[in-house]
RNA sequence: GGCCCCGUGGCGAAACGGCAGACGCAGCGGACUUAAAAUCCGCUUUCUCGCAAGAGGAGUGUGGGUUCGACUCCCACCGGGGCCA
């Protein structure tokens, strides 16, 4: 590859006459493509399958993944070569330890990128998405990543969509077996329904129609998020604040024909599989949250006539507590109170019909959002099963139609938006809650004697108990002793001195803010509570515990734990219970009376799966005159797109898909289509499906492809599948942007594929880390506005620096934030590979800082990195001859060093720690300098501990050094252990944790001869001096620590 | 508002309960040079005492706790970022 001439070259002076072979731009352009060439010549980085020529079983494999990349237009962002050259590292480190090593890249290039550009130009998305393909892998390829381009592909190639339209009818032909928790083929289900006799007698219609409810894909009609602009409905997770994420254009909510996925279905088993994944707690914890499991109850609330009202509660345990009910506007007993049904009232219908017109225009966003609480009684009353007291049913809008079943059961003094609710309305609010301290109240109320009930003395006596309560964290069957502890005046046994020990957070009451405690309150503390509650008279806090009213009293629904109180019936009482015994014996209670039933709720929703535009796979279904679906044969695979005039959406608040402009691609036969002979005859005439899928369905399986790229047969060979991904990808990097969607996704798709058989292993990415993002400098007003850093000066002025905006000459403050153009400062890689070469942009973005910190690129630091490839370089290669500068002997001090390097090296890789590797190297090179230089065998294993980091330099010196081989596929150089160890080592001897000595010792001293050589020291002596030694800590080959006094 | 992560020199950072600030940047001083660049060497958390060598104190956002010993573990608070609502 020819130099590129007219690229920038300022990476430190070029060579001149005198140093013609020094490190330089202009080299690092001259050696990096060629080293690229000769890997890719032969092949260094290809690696085969079980059963191909070449293969060897006796090595430990490792599969290592980058996230998918979406190869955009503009081209690769600096902050991709961060997550890619951490993985590239990691693979040729393991390819040198003996690893087969499975390293592949591809490209994500369905999706609304290409097609926004399609309709802005007319050209076809296909020929700009290959443009942009081409441009990323030439980017890709100048950083010297070690990828075997051999198993690459794209999501938009037939032969890879072919198979995710497979595996959509494998999806589509399926269903869940709840009691094998599993995935079944849907013949499965027949032959169930058969055997239990159910099949037979129903007619055609009724076994489609109830197959169709049982399949993992399935078509419903849902209310989704609908971009008019963009003219497609969009997931959840790419809807950001009411507007799209690619665009920023406003969306809708509407009702929609969609392909859904029953990711519900497996919504468990998401959950429980989490626990052994290697990924990080964060991105467990936001799939956990987003799969929202949550146990409660669903319980049948009598209303008059026959009907029930039908709740789901995750906070049954407060039953006794709830003082009415709401149902949602849209709910059906709106509808059936406003015909008449119920008997209500005219003037109640009325108002109740205004209402539900009213809140059917406001946006589930506005309904949560807004802080005034709306609503309106409906007419009925409902009785508490619990209390058997009648409770009004109220609509109101901040109950969601869409979540649990549209009705509630209201909690006011337990839930936050029940208590301002019934604040606004005057219901009544009825503790069945109390913290400890609460509790303790309550208690005092009913046992104190009358010479502590008066409003002299109660106050006291009460703070004295409240704070032994809380400090010794009593439960309610120890109040009688702690009482008497009280009225005989005896301190408590543990509290020394005046004051008595609370501890913070005692659980299950711990409530510092509300009852003020912190560590060392005293009484007075509990008495200012006491004051700030208004508790100012004993029989006002007799009041307020006899009529349940504490929490009302506060202004404020305690949420959290604590004890139920005033639940009893005839039948159950959980009093003095903590929530989850609590919930537990309403469970049975509930199930044994047939009032209701435990059950498990997920916040997860089922995954739409359609879109309406152009760019992406076509569902391989066709329907009949009537709309019935009916699938394509595997063998009709793929079912490609059709050509397109224009690419321009229907703008449109109806959605219509863009594939329906292709009317004759569209209008078809079964037997053009591929559909089964035995579901349909040829001619029949069919129309296609023309939603196309999202972007996720291709890159849901992509790492499994990897393994067999191109399997005509499956998604991958049977052999290959199972050698590489059986336990998952073993690392995985990328963005923590898709915790959830994709990597959800993904393992969704991966269960399923399990469950049917077509993979060996449940979950994909075994290992998974993150990458920070690369942030930069900007600048910003005192406003906080930002100004771009070409509009700033710097002004130096003796030891100080300062910033000033050039048009207003205002300072300005430097900030870190994301690059934008608008700011301008964004990082191209083309240009700082010009300006350094690849080698120091990848060394750089690694030394930065740690691989899952987000970090500011600085233009002023890539320089260290540079020179430091600069100093290797020199000590290794005559910069006036270009050969080799090898010592005839070998510096036994260095080569002591390059050992701990190699060592260092290796650790500091395994754990993803990359800059302290490479600062190691750098602390290696400066010592090897000082002594003049290494010999020609350090000289190679140096390259070879280089080589992951700074692959091409690393080559030439190798080249130079060896004579014969790459670097790359040499192996790594060993450890000799006894080379990493002293003799003699220096440790330090702290007094009183100061250190305020050293001593030397032989590295296997033990501790009596340690002690006795601290001892010995003059300056450990004088620092004793009269004192006492209390103690001796001795950590062998560590230090030591005297106690003295 | 909830959950999670992070606060260490002028800057990026290191230290997996055991010598805080490795390594790099920037800065200062020196060598080399006619000169500059490059390169090499030295200094570089801060305060006090000292001409100096050196000695001593403080110090990892703040306050508390655990420990012989805490940047590291625990609790609360403050500040920044992310995700969710």
């Amino acid at each position: 590859m020819p130099q590129d001439q007219s690229a920038p070259i300022q990476g430190g002076n070029a060579g001149d006459e005198l140093t013609p072979y020094r490190y330089t731009a202009a080299l690092a352009g001259t050696i990096e493509p060629r080293w690229q060439e000769a890997w890719a010549s032969r092949g260094t980085f290809r690696v085969p399958n079980p059963g191909q020529v070449g293969f060897d079983a006796s090595k430990p494999k490792f599969y290592c993944l980058d996230m998918f990349p979406y190869p955009s237009g503009a081209g690769l962002h600096i902050g991709h070569p961060e997550g890619y050259t951490a993985t590239d590292i990691v693979c040729r480190f393991k390819r040198a330890k003996g690893f087969n090593v499975l390293h592949p890249m591809g490209w994500d290039a369905f999706g609304l990128p290409a097609e926004q550009y399609a309709i802005q130009t007319g050209v076809h998305p296909a020929i700009t998405t290959r443009k942009a393909i081409d441009n990323f892998r030439r980017q890709l390829q100048r950083f010297g990543f070690c990828y075997d381009w051999s198993r690459e592909f794209g999501t938009i190639d037939e032969a890879y969509y072919r198979w995710t339209q497979w595996i959509f009818l494998k999806l589509y032909d399926a269903w869940f077996d709840h009691e094998a928790g599993k995935a079944r083929p849907i013949s499965e289900l027949i032959e169930r329904e058969k055997k239990a006799g159910r099949w037979d007698s129903l007619t055609a219609d009724a076994q489609r129609t109830y197959l169709d409810s049982q399949r993992l894909a399935y078509i419903s009609e849902t209310t989704v998020n609908w971009c008019p602009k963009l003219g497609t409905v969009l997931a959840n997770d790419e809807v950001i604040d009411g507007r799209s994420e690619r665009g920023g254009f406003p969306v809708l909510r509407k009702p929609l024909r969609q392909w859904m996925f029953r990711i519900t279905a497996y919504a468990e088993r998401l959950l429980a599989q989490l626990k052994d994944l290697d990924w990080p707690a964060s991105t467990k914890a936001m799939q956990e949250d987003w799969i929202g499991k949550s146990s409660g109850a669903e319980i049948e609330f009598p209303i008059q006539g026959d009907h029930t009202l039908r709740v789901f509660t995750t906070r049954p345990d407060t039953i006794f507590g709830a003082t009415y009910m709401v149902v949602a506007p849209e709910h059906e007993l709106c509808e059936h109170i406003a015909q008449g049904r119920l008997g209500v009232g005219d003037a109640n219908r009325y108002q109740l019909r205004q209402y539900c017109e009213a809140a059917r225009n406001r946006s589930d966003v506005e309904r949560q959002e807004s802080k005034e609480k709306t609503g309106v009684f409906t007419g009925v009353h409902a009785i508490n099963p619990a209390t058997g007291a009648p409770i009004p049913v109220w609509a109101a809008d901040y109950v969601l139609a869409g979540y649990g079943t549209g009705a509630i059961m209201a909690v006011p003094a337990h839930d936050d938006r029940d208590f301002a609710f019934a604040k606004t309305f005057d219901l009544p609010i009825v503790d069945v809650v109390y913290t400890r301290a609460e509790l303790a109240m309550a208690y005092f109320v009913q046992n104190s004697i009358a010479d502590e009930q008066t409003d002299e003395r109660f106050a006291g006596v009460l703070a004295d108990f409240l704070g032994l309560v809380t400090s010794t964290q009593a439960d309610p069957d120890k109040f009688d002793q702690l009482i008497s502890v009280i009225r005989t005046r005896r301190m408590p046994p543990s509290g020394g001195g005046t004051s008595i020990p609370i501890h913070l957070n005692e659980p299950p009451s711990g409530r510092p803010a509300s009852i003020g405690e912190r560590r060392g309150v005293t009484k007075i503390v509990w008495l200012d509570a006491l004051e700030d509650l208004g508790f100012t008279t004993f029989d006002t806090l007799r009041e307020t515990f006899e009529a349940r009213t504490f929490h009302a009293r506060r202004g404020e629904a305690w949420t959290g734990p604590g004890f139920a109180i005033n639940s009893s019936n005839d039948h159950v009482s959980i009093d003095g219970l903590h929530a989850d015994e609590a919930k537990a014996r309403i469970g049975d209670w509930l199930e044994a009376s047939g009032l209701g039933r435990r059950k498990v709720n997920y916040k997860l929703r089922d995954w739409t799966f359609s879109r309406q535009r152009y760019w992406g796979e076509p569902f391989p279904i066709v329907y009949d005159k009537d709309g019935r679906a009916y699938p394509v044969r595997e063998s009709a695979l793929p079912v490609k797109l059709p050509e397109l005039a224009d690419y321009a959406p229907v703008e449109s608040e109806n959605p219509q898909p863009l594939l329906a402009k292709a009317t004759a691609w569209m209008n078809t036969t079964a037997g053009a289509a591929g559909v089964d002979p035995a579901l349909l005859p040829p001619q029949t005439p069919v129309t296609r499906e023309t939603n196309t899928m999202p972007g996720s369905a291709g890159s849901s399986w992509y790492a499994v492809r990897y393994t067999d790229p191109r399997c005509a047969s499956a998604v991958a060979g049977a052999d290959a599948e199972r050698y590489w991904i059986k336990d998952g990808v073993d690392l995985y990097i990328g963005g923590s942007e898709h915790a959830v969607g994709h990597l959800l996704y993904a393992r969704f798709w991966h269960n399923v594929l399990f469950d049917l058989g077509a993979l060996s292993g449940r979950e994909p990415f075994r290992k998974l880390v993150h990458q920070g993002l690369i942030t930069s400098f900007a600048f910003q007003r005192p406003d906080k506005t930002i100004v771009a850093v070409d509009e700033v000066r710097e002004v130096v002025d003796g030891d100080k620096t300062t910033h000033i905006e050039i048009a207003t000459g205002k300072p300005v403050s430097p900030i870190v934030t994301k690059m934008s153009k608008r700011y301008k400062n964004v990082i191209n890689p083309d240009d700082v590979i010009g300006e350094f070469g690849a080698d120091t942009c990848r060394l750089y973005e690694m030394y930065m800082g740690p691989l899952e910190a987000s970090k500011p690129w600085n233009p002023r630091d890539i320089a260290g990195c540079f020179r430091f490839l600069q100093r290797a370089w020199r000590l290794c290669v005559d910069e006036k001859s270009g050969t080799l500068r090898a010592q005839a002997a070998k510096n036994h001090d260095i080569e002591k060093q390059l050992h701990r390097l190699v060592a260092k090296a290796e650790g500091d890789i395994e754990r993803l720690s990359f800059n302290t590797a490479i600062a190691a190297m750098m602390e290696f090179v400066n010592a090897a300098t000082t002594a003049g230089g290494l010999d020609v065998s350090q000289i190679q294993r140096f390259a070879l501990v280089l080589c992951p980091f700074a692959p091409h330099l690393a080559e030439e010196i190798y080249a130079k050094a060896a004579g014969v081989g790459l670097a790359s596929e040499s192996a790594w150089p060993t450890v000799d252990p006894a080379l990493l160890v002293d003799a003699t080592i220096e440790i330090p001897v702290q007094i009183m944790g100061k250190v305020r000595a050293r001593i030397q010792v032989p590295r296997d001293a033990d501790q009596a001869a340690v002690e006795a050589a601290v001892m010995a020291d003059p300056k450990v002596k004088e620092q004793i001096g009269t004192k006492a030694i209390k103690k001796v800590i001795v950590v062998p080959g560590k230090l030591v620590n005297l106690v003295i006094g």
